[in-house]
DNA sequence: CACGATTAAATCGCGTGCGATTTAAATTTG
DNA sequence: CAAATTTAAATCGCACGCGATTTAATCGTG
Protein backbone atom coordinates (compact mmCIF):
# COMPACT_ATOMS: atom_id res chain seq x y z
CA UNK A 1 0.00 0.00 0.00
CA UNK A 2 1.65 3.43 -1.28
CA UNK A 3 2.05 6.30 0.93
CA UNK A 4 -0.31 5.70 4.13
CA UNK A 5 -0.43 9.49 4.82
CA UNK A 6 -3.28 9.33 2.21
CA UNK A 7 -4.81 6.51 3.34
CA UNK A 8 -8.15 6.56 2.16
CA UNK A 9 -11.27 3.44 2.65
CA UNK A 10 -11.90 3.08 -0.82
CA UNK A 11 -8.30 1.55 -1.12
CA UNK A 12 -8.82 -0.64 2.04
CA UNK A 13 -9.74 -4.41 0.68
CA UNK A 14 -10.84 -5.45 4.30
CA UNK A 15 -13.40 -2.28 4.06
CA UNK A 16 -15.06 -3.34 0.97
CA UNK A 17 -15.21 -7.26 2.27
CA UNK A 18 -16.50 -5.77 5.37
CA UNK A 19 -19.15 -2.64 3.77
CA UNK A 20 -20.31 -5.50 1.50
CA UNK A 21 -21.55 -7.47 3.88
CA UNK A 22 -23.32 -5.35 6.04
CA UNK A 23 -24.95 -4.19 2.25
CA UNK A 24 -25.41 -8.15 2.19
CA UNK A 25 -27.63 -8.36 5.36
CA UNK A 26 -29.65 -5.57 4.60
CA UNK A 27 -31.05 -7.65 1.53
CA UNK A 28 -30.87 -10.83 3.52
CA UNK A 29 -33.15 -8.94 6.51
CA UNK A 30 -36.59 -8.62 5.11
CA UNK A 31 -36.10 -11.97 3.45
CA UNK A 32 -35.43 -14.02 6.58
CA UNK A 33 -37.89 -11.74 8.64
CA UNK A 34 -40.40 -13.44 6.89
CA UNK A 35 -39.39 -16.79 7.90
CA UNK A 36 -37.77 -15.75 11.72
CA UNK A 37 -34.16 -16.44 11.07
CA UNK A 38 -30.91 -13.88 11.85
CA UNK A 39 -28.57 -13.88 8.71
CA UNK A 40 -26.25 -16.19 10.76
CA UNK A 41 -29.31 -18.63 11.96
CA UNK A 42 -29.88 -18.67 8.71
CA UNK A 43 -26.34 -20.57 7.71
CA UNK A 44 -26.48 -22.55 10.21
CA UNK A 45 -29.74 -24.13 8.93
CA UNK A 46 -28.13 -24.29 5.62
CA UNK A 47 -25.41 -26.52 6.94
CA UNK A 48 -27.93 -28.65 8.81
CA UNK A 49 -29.78 -28.99 5.77
CA UNK A 50 -27.01 -30.08 3.76
CA UNK A 51 -26.23 -32.38 6.73
CA UNK A 52 -28.37 -33.49 9.99
CA UNK A 53 -26.78 -34.26 13.06
CA UNK A 54 -23.98 -32.40 13.47
CA UNK A 55 -22.08 -31.63 16.34
CA UNK A 56 -21.40 -27.65 17.25
CA UNK A 57 -17.66 -28.14 16.53
CA UNK A 58 -18.83 -29.68 13.23
CA UNK A 59 -21.54 -27.07 12.48
CA UNK A 60 -18.08 -24.12 13.87
CA UNK A 61 -15.30 -25.56 11.20
CA UNK A 62 -17.51 -24.60 8.46
CA UNK A 63 -18.66 -21.23 9.68
CA UNK A 64 -15.58 -20.10 11.22
CA UNK A 65 -17.33 -19.92 14.22
CA UNK A 66 -16.58 -21.45 18.04
CA UNK A 67 -18.68 -22.51 20.53
CA UNK A 68 -19.25 -19.34 22.24
CA UNK A 69 -21.04 -17.96 19.32
CA UNK A 70 -22.84 -20.88 18.40
CA UNK A 71 -24.16 -22.31 21.12
CA UNK A 72 -26.32 -19.30 22.12
CA UNK A 73 -27.66 -19.34 18.23
CA UNK A 74 -28.44 -22.87 18.11
CA UNK A 75 -30.53 -22.66 21.36
CA UNK A 76 -32.35 -19.38 20.47
CA UNK A 77 -33.05 -21.86 16.70
CA UNK A 78 -34.30 -24.62 19.80
CA UNK A 79 -36.44 -22.33 21.09
CA UNK A 80 -37.99 -21.39 17.83
CA UNK A 81 -38.93 -25.30 17.58
CA UNK A 82 -36.64 -25.54 14.49
CA UNK A 83 -33.74 -28.10 15.99
CA UNK A 84 -33.16 -30.27 19.05
CA UNK A 85 -29.60 -30.27 20.93
CA UNK A 86 -28.33 -34.10 22.71
CA UNK A 87 -25.48 -34.94 23.82
CA UNK A 88 -23.41 -37.54 21.72
CA UNK A 89 -23.98 -40.76 23.52
CA UNK A 90 -20.13 -41.98 22.19
CA UNK A 91 -18.92 -38.83 23.15
CA UNK A 92 -20.73 -36.96 25.98
CA UNK A 93 -18.20 -33.81 25.10
CA UNK A 94 -19.77 -32.87 22.23
CA UNK A 95 -23.51 -31.57 21.17
CA UNK A 96 -25.46 -32.90 18.22
CA UNK A 97 -27.83 -30.87 16.85
CA UNK A 98 -30.84 -32.46 14.64
CA UNK A 99 -33.36 -30.55 12.75
CA UNK A 100 -36.52 -30.85 14.20
CA UNK A 101 -40.04 -31.41 11.46
CA UNK A 102 -40.66 -27.58 11.43
CA UNK A 103 -36.72 -26.92 11.19
CA UNK A 104 -36.75 -29.62 7.78
CA UNK A 105 -39.93 -27.78 6.73
CA UNK A 106 -38.34 -24.46 6.99
CA UNK A 107 -36.15 -25.67 3.75
CA UNK A 108 -39.20 -24.43 1.02
CA UNK A 109 -39.74 -21.57 2.90
CA UNK A 110 -36.63 -20.46 2.50
CA UNK A 111 -36.62 -21.71 -1.02
CA UNK A 112 -36.19 -18.36 -2.84
CA UNK A 113 -34.21 -16.22 -0.94
CA UNK A 114 -30.96 -17.57 -3.05
CA UNK A 115 -32.45 -16.15 -5.95
CA UNK A 116 -33.58 -13.20 -4.51
CA UNK A 117 -29.92 -12.54 -3.53
CA UNK A 118 -28.63 -13.51 -6.55
CA UNK A 119 -30.30 -10.83 -8.49
CA UNK A 120 -29.58 -8.31 -6.01
CA UNK A 121 -26.15 -9.00 -6.60
CA UNK A 122 -26.59 -7.34 -10.46
CA UNK A 123 -24.29 -10.28 -11.76
CA UNK A 124 -24.05 -13.02 -13.90
CA UNK A 125 -23.24 -16.38 -12.43
CA UNK A 126 -20.04 -16.74 -14.32
CA UNK A 127 -18.57 -13.11 -12.37
CA UNK A 128 -20.11 -14.07 -9.49
CA UNK A 129 -18.63 -17.81 -9.48
CA UNK A 130 -15.17 -16.24 -10.41
CA UNK A 131 -15.63 -13.24 -7.56
CA UNK A 132 -16.61 -15.81 -4.74
CA UNK A 133 -13.66 -18.27 -5.72
CA UNK A 134 -11.49 -14.94 -5.23
CA UNK A 135 -12.86 -14.41 -2.27
CA UNK A 136 -12.60 -18.22 -0.59
CA UNK A 137 -8.65 -18.08 -1.64
CA UNK A 138 -8.23 -14.75 -0.01
CA UNK A 139 -9.93 -16.14 2.87
CA UNK A 140 -7.15 -19.15 2.71
CA UNK A 141 -4.41 -16.98 2.95
CA UNK A 142 -5.61 -14.51 5.55
CA UNK A 143 -6.31 -17.46 7.46
CA UNK A 144 -2.90 -18.81 6.94
CA UNK A 145 -1.32 -15.80 8.19
CA UNK A 146 -3.17 -15.77 11.07
CA UNK A 147 -1.66 -18.66 12.35
CA UNK B 1 -28.69 -20.18 -8.12
CA UNK B 2 -29.26 -23.80 -9.22
CA UNK B 3 -30.83 -27.06 -7.34
CA UNK B 4 -31.35 -25.25 -3.87
CA UNK B 5 -32.09 -28.98 -2.19
CA UNK B 6 -28.25 -29.12 -2.40
CA UNK B 7 -27.16 -25.17 -1.39
CA UNK B 8 -23.59 -25.29 -0.15
CA UNK B 9 -21.72 -22.75 2.06
CA UNK B 10 -19.14 -22.43 -0.92
CA UNK B 11 -21.39 -21.40 -3.15
CA UNK B 12 -23.28 -18.57 -1.41
CA UNK B 13 -21.06 -15.27 -2.30
CA UNK B 14 -22.67 -13.85 0.79
CA UNK B 15 -20.96 -16.65 3.13
CA UNK B 16 -17.30 -15.63 1.37
CA UNK B 17 -17.78 -12.29 1.85
CA UNK B 18 -18.95 -12.74 5.68
CA UNK B 19 -16.49 -15.41 6.55
CA UNK B 20 -13.33 -13.40 4.71
CA UNK B 21 -14.20 -10.51 7.06
CA UNK B 22 -14.12 -12.37 9.71
CA UNK B 23 -10.78 -13.53 8.98
CA UNK B 24 -9.38 -10.01 8.27
CA UNK B 25 -10.24 -9.06 11.62
CA UNK B 26 -8.59 -11.87 13.20
CA UNK B 27 -5.49 -10.44 11.08
CA UNK B 28 -6.24 -6.39 12.26
CA UNK B 29 -6.86 -8.29 15.81
CA UNK B 30 -3.27 -8.33 17.00
CA UNK B 31 -2.24 -5.24 14.84
CA UNK B 32 -4.86 -2.73 16.37
CA UNK B 33 -4.29 -4.30 20.33
CA UNK B 34 -1.40 -2.73 20.24
CA UNK B 35 -2.32 0.38 19.55
CA UNK B 36 -5.78 -0.15 21.91
CA UNK B 37 -7.99 0.16 18.77
CA UNK B 38 -11.20 -2.30 17.63
CA UNK B 39 -11.45 -2.81 14.02
CA UNK B 40 -14.72 -0.27 13.62
CA UNK B 41 -12.48 2.15 15.71
CA UNK B 42 -9.58 2.44 13.55
CA UNK B 43 -12.06 2.97 10.25
CA UNK B 44 -13.31 5.76 11.64
CA UNK B 45 -9.77 6.85 12.56
CA UNK B 46 -8.97 6.34 9.13
CA UNK B 47 -11.91 8.61 8.50
CA UNK B 48 -10.60 11.25 10.30
CA UNK B 49 -6.95 11.03 9.68
CA UNK B 50 -8.20 11.72 5.93
CA UNK B 51 -10.39 14.83 6.85
CA UNK B 52 -10.97 15.95 10.63
CA UNK B 53 -14.04 17.60 11.62
CA UNK B 54 -16.57 15.45 10.54
CA UNK B 55 -20.02 15.04 11.57
CA UNK B 56 -21.38 11.89 12.39
CA UNK B 57 -23.28 11.72 9.96
CA UNK B 58 -20.92 12.27 7.51
CA UNK B 59 -18.90 9.70 8.96
CA UNK B 60 -21.46 7.60 8.76
CA UNK B 61 -21.90 7.84 5.37
CA UNK B 62 -18.47 7.17 4.57
CA UNK B 63 -18.89 3.99 7.16
CA UNK B 64 -22.36 3.24 5.76
CA UNK B 65 -23.30 3.26 9.16
CA UNK B 66 -25.43 5.45 11.41
CA UNK B 67 -25.97 7.23 14.64
CA UNK B 68 -26.96 4.32 16.75
CA UNK B 69 -23.99 1.95 15.72
CA UNK B 70 -21.51 4.97 15.87
CA UNK B 71 -22.17 7.52 18.94
CA UNK B 72 -21.43 5.39 21.61
CA UNK B 73 -17.98 3.88 19.42
CA UNK B 74 -17.32 7.62 18.79
CA UNK B 75 -17.64 8.42 22.41
CA UNK B 76 -14.95 5.38 23.66
CA UNK B 77 -12.85 6.98 21.18
CA UNK B 78 -13.21 10.04 22.92
CA UNK B 79 -12.95 8.38 26.80
CA UNK B 80 -9.53 7.08 24.96
CA UNK B 81 -8.41 10.58 24.46
CA UNK B 82 -8.16 10.17 20.78
CA UNK B 83 -10.76 12.78 19.73
CA UNK B 84 -13.73 15.47 21.33
CA UNK B 85 -17.11 15.31 20.00
CA UNK B 86 -18.70 18.87 20.02
CA UNK B 87 -22.14 20.58 18.75
CA UNK B 88 -21.95 22.40 15.52
CA UNK B 89 -22.48 26.05 16.65
CA UNK B 90 -24.11 26.71 13.12
CA UNK B 91 -26.26 23.89 13.15
CA UNK B 92 -27.05 22.58 16.45
CA UNK B 93 -28.45 19.41 15.70
CA UNK B 94 -24.69 17.95 14.24
CA UNK B 95 -22.21 16.90 16.17
CA UNK B 96 -18.63 17.39 14.81
CA UNK B 97 -15.77 14.95 15.65
CA UNK B 98 -12.29 16.80 15.92
CA UNK B 99 -9.28 14.61 16.51
CA UNK B 100 -6.80 15.39 19.36
CA UNK B 101 -3.15 15.86 19.29
CA UNK B 102 -3.03 12.42 20.65
CA UNK B 103 -5.85 11.29 18.48
CA UNK B 104 -3.23 12.69 15.42
CA UNK B 105 -0.16 11.20 16.55
CA UNK B 106 -1.87 7.70 16.64
CA UNK B 107 -1.47 7.55 12.96
CA UNK B 108 1.90 7.28 13.32
CA UNK B 109 2.03 4.48 15.55
CA UNK B 110 -0.52 3.12 13.02
CA UNK B 111 1.58 3.14 10.15
CA UNK B 112 2.68 -0.41 9.63
CA UNK B 113 -0.80 -1.62 9.72
CA UNK B 114 -2.11 -1.62 6.21
CA UNK B 115 1.31 -3.18 5.33
CA UNK B 116 1.10 -6.25 7.45
CA UNK B 117 -2.69 -6.54 6.00
CA UNK B 118 -1.47 -6.58 2.51
CA UNK B 119 1.06 -9.12 3.26
CA UNK B 120 -1.29 -11.50 4.78
CA UNK B 121 -3.45 -11.23 2.17
CA UNK B 122 -1.19 -12.94 -0.78
CA UNK B 123 -2.21 -10.73 -3.71
CA UNK B 124 -0.15 -8.86 -6.18
CA UNK B 125 -1.29 -4.72 -5.85
CA UNK B 126 -2.88 -5.83 -9.12
CA UNK B 127 -5.09 -8.35 -8.18
CA UNK B 128 -6.22 -6.90 -4.75
CA UNK B 129 -7.41 -3.25 -6.85
CA UNK B 130 -9.28 -5.72 -8.96
CA UNK B 131 -11.06 -7.59 -6.60
CA UNK B 132 -11.70 -4.37 -4.40
CA UNK B 133 -13.22 -2.79 -7.29
CA UNK B 134 -15.42 -5.84 -8.17
CA UNK B 135 -16.45 -5.59 -4.23
CA UNK B 136 -17.25 -1.76 -4.26
CA UNK B 137 -19.10 -2.56 -7.78
CA UNK B 138 -20.90 -5.34 -5.87
CA UNK B 139 -21.53 -2.94 -2.94
CA UNK B 140 -23.10 -0.90 -4.92
CA UNK B 141 -25.62 -3.28 -6.60
CA UNK B 142 -26.46 -4.63 -3.06
CA UNK B 143 -27.03 -1.31 -1.72
CA UNK B 144 -29.14 -0.15 -4.97
CA UNK B 145 -31.28 -3.59 -4.64
CA UNK B 146 -31.87 -2.48 -0.78
CA UNK B 147 -33.46 0.69 -2.00
C1' DC C 1 -44.49 34.09 11.93
C1' DA C 2 -46.37 29.60 13.43
C1' DC C 3 -46.86 24.87 13.17
C1' DG C 4 -46.14 20.50 11.10
C1' DA C 5 -42.49 17.91 8.82
C1' DT C 6 -37.83 16.75 8.50
C1' DT C 7 -33.30 15.95 10.19
C1' DA C 8 -29.25 14.59 13.44
C1' DA C 9 -27.96 12.29 17.55
C1' DA C 10 -28.80 9.62 21.09
C1' DT C 11 -30.97 5.77 23.54
C1' DC C 12 -32.69 1.09 24.06
C1' DG C 13 -32.99 -3.80 23.17
C1' DC C 14 -31.40 -7.83 20.95
C1' DG C 15 -28.34 -10.85 18.37
C1' DT C 16 -24.04 -11.69 17.03
C1' DG C 17 -18.46 -12.40 17.33
C1' DC C 18 -14.89 -13.32 20.18
C1' DG C 19 -11.23 -13.40 24.10
C1' DA C 20 -10.95 -15.55 28.44
C1' DT C 21 -12.39 -18.79 31.62
C1' DT C 22 -15.00 -22.80 33.46
C1' DT C 23 -16.90 -27.46 33.51
C1' DA C 24 -17.05 -31.99 32.29
C1' DA C 25 -15.71 -35.82 29.47
C1' DA C 26 -12.28 -38.37 26.97
C1' DT C 27 -7.47 -39.40 26.04
C1' DT C 28 -2.69 -39.78 26.98
C1' DT C 29 1.09 -41.17 29.85
C1' DG C 30 3.70 -42.62 33.58
C1' DC D 1 -5.08 -47.77 36.44
C1' DA D 2 -4.46 -42.95 38.13
C1' DA D 3 -3.01 -38.37 37.26
C1' DA D 4 -2.19 -34.96 33.89
C1' DT D 5 -3.47 -33.32 29.50
C1' DT D 6 -6.54 -32.43 25.91
C1' DT D 7 -10.97 -31.55 24.02
C1' DA D 8 -16.02 -29.82 23.48
C1' DA D 9 -19.46 -26.84 25.21
C1' DA D 10 -20.89 -23.48 27.83
C1' DT D 11 -20.51 -19.07 30.30
C1' DC D 12 -19.21 -14.26 30.86
C1' DG D 13 -18.01 -9.65 29.44
C1' DC D 14 -17.54 -6.28 25.94
C1' DA D 15 -18.00 -4.07 21.41
C1' DC D 16 -20.33 -3.82 17.48
C1' DG D 17 -24.71 -3.40 13.97
C1' DC D 18 -29.15 -2.19 13.56
C1' DG D 19 -34.42 -1.68 14.07
C1' DA D 20 -37.28 1.25 16.68
C1' DT D 21 -38.03 5.14 19.28
C1' DT D 22 -37.00 9.65 21.54
C1' DT D 23 -35.26 14.34 21.85
C1' DA D 24 -33.98 18.53 20.09
C1' DA D 25 -33.00 21.62 16.35
C1' DT D 26 -34.00 23.24 11.74
C1' DC D 27 -36.73 23.70 7.64
C1' DG D 28 -40.87 24.32 4.83
C1' DT D 29 -45.41 25.78 3.95
C1' DG D 30 -49.25 28.40 4.59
Amino acid sequence: MPDQQQLTLDQLLCFSVYSTGHAFNRIYKPLLDRIGLTYPQYLVMVVLWQEDGQTVRGIGSKLFLESNTLTPLIKRLESAGLLKRARDQEDERQVRVKLTQKGRDLQDAAHEVPDCVFEACGLDLDALKDLNQKLIMLRHSLEKAAG
